[in-house]
DNA sequence: TAAATAGTTCAAAAACTTTTGAACTATTTA
DNA sequence: TAAATAGTTCAAAAGTTTTTGAACTATTTA
């Protein structure tokens, strides 16, 4: 069955969503550790995951807004984009 | 596959996954204005969603701290818990 | 006491998400 | 130029979550 309850949501639910995962909790700490962007390999070698699934998990990610990436060369590099973090979850209850 | 990657955000997760739905965002934002506990029943009409589907999504938000509930007699009166907003999510960046 | 109401539980079905491996593109290195 | 490396895409398989309806318990109302 569709989901019909609110359609005013999305961006707020794919946050959640992206959030709702241990891979993907664990790229975010990992992320938060780094003071440059990094390489999606890189990050996947250090958590040990398969590249496939790595190039899913960050595809949400930056979906949701929670990271950002450029691509140089062969190279994808991530890092953290703080200020959806700030804006869909610091104030979450309040704007419920 | 099982997750192997952290075993001690389980809270954390569970709060996001209850989250990570638009029938649980629908409740939680029907309950924010609402003075009083509510029942169970009054909430589910309001929303839409069958007693089975609702006794099914109370029971995620309650295992995740984000609502309380209390019987009485034959009904059940459900409020939202702030204090696991503020715990999992205002400060959800920094704590990462 | 019988019928109605509030909610739970269970198992099956439906829907959705994640992992996997193979095949692919593009870039770099030997 | 060939081989290696970084990442993507695809379809199938595996896993998880949500919905459904029927059967149930407990309380209330007639």
């Amino acid at each position: 069955m569709k989901k019909t309850i609110d359609v005013t949501d999305d961006q707020q639910i794919q946050v959640f969503k992206a959030l709702a995962d241990p891979v993907r909790l664990a790229v975010l700490k990992y992320l938060k550790h780094c003071e440059e962007p990094v390489s999606c390999g890189v990050v996947g070698k250090a958590l040990g995951i398969s590249k496939t699934s790595g190039s899913y998990h960050f595809k949400l990610l930056e979906a949701a807004g929670l990271i950002t990436a450029e691509k140089i060369a062969r190279e994808k590099y991530v890092q953290l984009q703080p200020a959806t973090f700030e804006r869909y979850l610091t104030n979450f209850y309040d704007q419920l």
